[in-house]
DNA sequence: ACCGTTCTAGAACAAATATTCTATAAGCAA
DNA sequence: TTGCTTATAGAATATTTGTTCTAGAACGGT
């Protein structure tokens, strides 16, 4: 075979560097071959598409995360699945910034690659089901305001702590897992064993 | 003048209605002249360009949205600034797909037109001084760790709570504010006066 | 040395895009 | 009416986009 200058893992570097530097949109056939200075024949000899391209970046960088968050889950631990994500964004702020600044969509618009599809998928139902399992097993039912609660604390309220820093690119300093922890002991407190109400404690006036 | 069929707020609309079903880069002058049925000249009239029309529906929509945050700051009530976030969502669903499940680089990238950059600027300035204000009044100070709660009780964690639903385009549930409510009163009571550490409570073992 | 596979190389192409331009029609004021 | 302003109307243009295509170079096995 003729030597290989540029391999599959290469485009897909170039790509992550290209997103996070201008954006997914900014991620161009010809943005691509001319940083990695290849031709655009090349490129379309490894990917049947810049959909496939983008779509595989972004699956395996999320692939990549949810990996730390599964396992503690899977471990029964709550807060270090909730902590997970200020790691994992210290120790991979460019894949962080990729991944957690923009949305699926904005790296493939309309319909997925067949091959990807399933991937996608297959990567939903993980975290439905690490979300069902704490809420089975901390928060003592799987109903939907319970659902709800587990998607916020482990997931939603991690990643909001984390973003204002992913936007200037910086490593999210120690008082984000402090944001993290806190919203968590209260929020889990409140709800353990199904008891007590989220809201409405006794003695706080609802407003 | 030759009849008026559209003005300026009607390419706003559509412009609007056309981010939110399709994202902001599907708004193009074809797609939007399209929708309207008005010729590209008519677009041209009334705006210098593209940018100028996607960064005016920005500016206006963060200003419509920030109004009711900024009020309740300088009424010193900051748990209501929390809850205007879901507040105003129920109200303006669309508008608020339009601010909260994008970034102002998805509607301008690069330079913003002259005229909009002091708007953009002076919207920026706004924010800070709400956090700075609350730090001060409410946390005991307005050191970088009270800044960064304030933003996070004030804005960070109450969009998050919000953005799952508007990716659906679905109003967010009651069980949105009770989580706002709870993180809010948690990590300020934590705060409060500067005493109290936001983590390490007496009896907690850190992690 | 020869062959076949693999990859580089980049020109060529079609579709989409923002913008400009010229022409025309509708109202208003004199 | 005659002019002036404003807006519609859409063809024309230049650029950027993803993709295809053809040609040839580099290597491995025989």
């Amino acid at each position: 075979m003729g030597r290989a200058l540029f391999d599959h893992a290469d485009f897909l570097a170039a790509a992550r560097d290209l997103a996070v530097e201008h954006g997914p949109s900014a991620v161009t056939v010809a943005s691509l071959t001319e940083r990695l200075e290849a031709p655009t024949g090349s490129f379309y000899h490894r990917f049947a598409s810049r959909d496939v391209l983008l779509g595989e970046l972004w699956l395996k960088t999320i692939l990549a995360y949810q990996e730390g968050f599964v396992a503690a889950i899977d471990a029964g631990d709550g807060l270090a699945a909730a902590l997970h994500t200020p790691r994992w964004v210290r120790t991979n702020l460019d894949d962080a910034c990729l991944l957690l600044l923009y949305s699926r969509h904005d790296f493939v618009q309309g319909e997925w690659p067949k091959a990807l599809k399933q991937g996608v998928a297959e990567q939903a139902r993980r975290v439905t089901r690490c979300f069902e399992r704490f809420a089975r097993d901390v928060l003592g039912g799987a109903d939907a305001e319970r659902l709800r609660l587990a998607q916020f604390v482990l997931a939603d309220a991690p990643i909001a702590a984390v973003r204002p820093h992913l936007q200037r690119r910086e490593p999210p300093p120690p008082i984000v897992d402090d944001l993290i922890r806190a919203t968590y002991r209260a929020l889990v407190a409140a709800r353990r064993g199904g008891r007590r109400r989220l809201s409405a404690r006794p003695g706080a006036a609802r407003r």
